[in-house]
DNA sequence: GTTGAAATTAGTACGAA
DNA sequence: TTCGTACTAATTTCAAC
């Protein structure tokens, strides 16, 4: 229980890079799933669950972790009964070469609950929780006005969350029911989707959103 | 262990509002902020980190998830490592009354690991985690192209995801160091913050986008 | 990588404050 | 309600195969 035992780097920074660990077989999968539908299960019920033994799972399992594929375990948490109701995105337009100081802003802001850096229009997408509307107008008035990182922002407000899936995994795509052991469809077995058989697209009713400005180039830059 | 014992609604539907069960205090908040955290405590070691008995943190344990404040748990996986290296935001533009059918398909999406329905120029944002940026095309032009309660959709690609917390609470908003345990500030102690004193708001770099059409009272329509 | 043991720990039920 | 203890059942660790 408690902390991690023999985790050099695993769960270390906000988005750090790891060296290629070990290579994930459909076990290491298989776990995965399990893991994220049910992050509280023990490993003797993992284990029999996958289908290996429990020594295995034990192995296995602290691989996993140390290696950063499983990068911590958390309760999924219902915003509204914790009070905070509501949820909107922020689209943020960062000024250039003032990324750093934007970062260090964020991490400050503890109602951000995600925050990605997009191509397209907008520099970065936020996501808030907070318990009113009003606490919105506060924080994008007050708060990420107020940064001089900030060029522009455009809120708009979520008004359900039809889905959220734990995590999505390469097992989901392919949908195998013959399991085939002797096979080994890890990670190579992937077919990749490369061959677009789009022949019968309607219109072009579709828009892909490219990198403003160059700027795609400059998330080392962080 | 397993299952839930003495729960009538509690993590039911998607996004099904159920009445309001238990009155979240301190310690009630104290166990989701550890929680979060640390999905794969013990109880015990819960028990201790909060200041309570082991007895009443298996009750409010118990008492957390039969209310549905507590989701479930699950494991943070490495999408990258896991070999999905690619996300996507999608944000879509759905035909009205036709968003039955779009929850439905989207359902079967493996790749789909969130969706919300905003306000704003587009209807929903959808998030895709694929292996590469062909999935992401293949997706859009084949899947949701073809799909005619999706009107258009303009896709984004991220770059780099910033920051990504367990889950927000009340609590992270207002930083209390000094604990007074007998004034219990749980639930009505949240400043509604609604006393903006935004006088020196540079200029109108912000923006707030409504719903389109009057979109906003279909919701329920789903 | 697997099985089977021991030691520890977790989960439950009860009474008392 | 919450706490503390004892009891039962499960898990984890460690050994040998």
């Amino acid at each position: 229980m408690s902390e991690i035992s023999r985790n050099g780097v695993g769960g270390g920074g906000q988005s750090g890079r790891i060296g290629i660990g070990l290579e994930l077989d459909d076990i290491h999968m298989k776990i995965l799933e399990v893991l994220r539908e049910n992050g509280r299960i023990s490993v003797a019920a993992l284990a029999e669950r996958v289908g290996i033994s429990r020594a295995s799972a034990y192995t296995r399992f602290e691989a996993l972790r140390a290696d950063g594929a499983i990068k911590r375990f958390t309760a999924e948490i219902d915003h509204v009964r914790a009070g905070l109701g509501i949820t909107a995105l922020i689209f943020v337009t960062v000024r250039q070469q003032m990324w750093k100081q934007f970062r260090a802003e964020l991490a400050r802001m503890p109602e951000v609950e995600y925050c990605a850096i997009t191509t397209g229009q907008h520099d970065a997408m936020i996501q808030v929780r907070v318990a009113d509307v009003a606490a919105v107008h506060t924080m994008v008035t007050d708060r990420l006005a107020n940064i001089p990182a900030v060029k522009a922002t455009e809120t708009v407000f979520i008004l359900d969350e039809v889905l959220k899936r734990p995590y999505v995994l390469p097992s989901d795509h392919e949908h195998d029911r013959d399991r085939d052991p002797g096979q080994g469809r890890g990670r190579s077995a992937r077919r990749p989707a490369g061959e677009a058989q789009g022949g019968d697209v309607p219109l072009g009713k579709m828009r892909f959103v490219g990198a403003a400005e160059g700027r795609a180039a400059l998330q080392k830059d962080l």
